[in-house]
DNA sequence: TCTAATGCTTGGAGCGCTCTAATCATGACC
DNA sequence: GGTCATGATTAGAGCGCTCCAAGCATTAGA
């Protein structure tokens, strides 16, 4: 089926090994030589099988990628600076989904595993810290969205706490004093932006204003947790939602609730995805770096590959703050206290 | 690094070739020695290597998808739909990121092709024909949401001559005249979203009130055409869109000419991506049933993978419209005609 | 002319697995 | 006990490539 490196050699009348160095772009190949071999490639229609390849050289030149969810454009921002960084090195990218399951990224990561990949990229994974270090110990492994300090593993994070400490910073400024938070639940990076969230209230005197309400990261967790609030009393002026798609449900929740989105309530998201971005959503939110994220995991992969470095190291890139159209001055009109 | 079959074989007391057919579950061995093989690959840590495996085997179990674009959301929906039939078939699944261009999607090809991937999937490409057809002639490839009659390759589509009158005999019904279309340009299914609109519009005796204006799939896109629509005289009462994308660009622009939706103006998307089902847009659109798009298209290259089939077919699936919030009778109180 | 250095080319072992054909048990049946 | 069928096990030849060590020219220097 299939033309091989022994046809194209025989075709040039020269042995497999030149081929195999022609292949390669290898130097101290002669120039009438490499055109011959290049001439008969092409006549045959030869393509390297890099299963023979890396089974003889063992490395493949290929890193998998592990996105928790395909469906969340954050994780698909990530994807492009990841592989232009990786163009750059001359390494590969293969995409795995890890269908927001643990079950479906042990999957993913146990097919690159057996397809003998360099080196792993684990994207806004939700895998036991455990389980990510084991498959560690096979390749080089990096996760981002994800903090742990264990030592057999990178990461690249954002700083979440910075982040929500700039969005209650914003809306404070805005004159707010009632910031409530939709917050992430278990998801990855809740935790720190309700800390933040927490600290930044606390500094601004406003501790006793503080109201978290648990959101999963969906439309539908902050449409109810934003529903929930608006239904107390005083209603808050203000909501910071842990990620842009609940920000969208606070949306929906403000303008069923008859509010009117900034005049009445501002809400601030977080993710900065390109759902924030669209004119119709037009959503304050904390722009995580995406391109700093992605192309500093590649890199630092790319240094272990090399065997610059053996020992883990933790990143943490800043954020900041993205001012569009769903924030504004406290209503005065309105009783406030 | 890695244990190879021959410790475990070594560990276990058996031959490679016994260990060999216990990883492959064969049937045929002994309960014994399946235990005793079993208990030593656990002991060493020991995975099969894919490279060794398929090189010997000559074949890889894995299906290469090649996504036209990892941000749209209706790509990664059809994701879901591949994977489970795959899944079922013994199959798994990676994923080749086209970045919206030739270049990319023919640079993910080349890697499928060079890992000896079983079989292609091209979803939403851009690539010409004969390139497609090309690497059909390496591996078993289909295309889904691509129209070609080429006698080389399976095709999945939509009935997007279909869809596009189901979208104009819905606001016929609802009483609009004046209905304009946002087409996608050069885009796939375009062509035919462009002219079930012109056909509809035909037989209802309203070709005299058919305009399109040219989109690229895009928001802004989107946006600039409703722009200018909206600025004509007499105003249409109804918006057509060949995608959501457009469609929420759309939604923009009625908002920004000071016009309520679906209040002043109707606006209809196609795809029925996760954005039109949110609340916050709520968009009346054209469903194309993902699933079966997904799970015929794997089926039909497992067909070709068993050597079921050789000759190419093209397969049509009907699309459904799909009411939400953006569309509602003509206005009766501004002057119609 | 001889030696050494340099540059290009090649033979062939081996990467870790599969698969065919052959071998070895075992038990049923006459 | 001998014959056969059946099932379990294994030896060993590849799969298509890389890479080491060795070989062959050619040229520079002594």
């Amino acid at each position: 089926m299939h033309p091989t490196m022994q046809q194209v050699a025989q075709q040039a009348g020269v042995s497999t090994a030149l081929v195999s160095l022609v292949m390669r772009d290898a130097p101290n190949v002669s120039d009438h030589r490499r055109a011959l071999v290049l001439a008969a490639a092409d006549a045959l229609g030869y393509r390297p099988n890099v299963l023979a390849r890396n089974l003889a050289s063992r490395r493949t030149r290929t890193i998998g990628v592990v996105l928790n969810d395909l469906h969340n454009p954050f994780f698909a921002e990530i994807i492009d600076s990841l592989q232009i960084t990786a163009d750059e090195g001359g390494y590969r990218l293969l995409i795995g989904n890890g269908r927001r399951s643990k079950r479906g990224e042990a999957d993913a990561i146990e097919t690159f595993l057996q397809f003998r990949v360099d080196g792993l990229v684990m994207v806004g994974s939700v895998l036991a810290v455990s389980a990510m270090a084991a498959a560690a110990s096979s390749t080089a492994l990096i996760a981002v969205c994800r903090t742990t300090r264990n030592s057999a593993l990178d990461t690249v994070n954002t700083d979440d706490v910075l982040g929500a400490r700039l969005a209650v910073d914003h809306l404070v400024e805005l004159g707010h004093e009632r910031i409530a938070h939709i917050d992430g639940g278990g998801g990855g990076g809740a935790a720190a932006r309700r800390r933040g969230y927490l600290a930044a209230m606390r500094d601004h005197g406003l501790e006793g204003r503080a109201v978290t309400v648990r959101g999963d990261y969906s439309e539908l967790g902050g449409f109810r947790a934003a529903t929930s609030m608006l239904e107390q009393h005083p209603v808050p002026t203000a909501i910071f939602a842990a990620n842009d798609l609940s920000a969208v449900g606070a949306l929906d929740a403000a303008e069923n609730a008859g509010l009117r989105v900034p005049h009445d309530v501002s809400i601030v998201g977080y993710d900065n995805t390109a759902l924030a971005e669209m004119h119709h959503m037009s959503l304050t939110t904390i722009n995580q770096p995406r391109d700093d994220l992605g192309r500093l995991a590649m890199e630092l992969l790319l240094q272990r590959l090399d065997d610059e470095r053996t020992d883990a190291v933790h990143h943490v890139v800043a954020p900041s703050l993205v001012v569009r159209s769903t924030s504004a001055r406290r209503p005065t009109t309105r009783g406030a206290r």
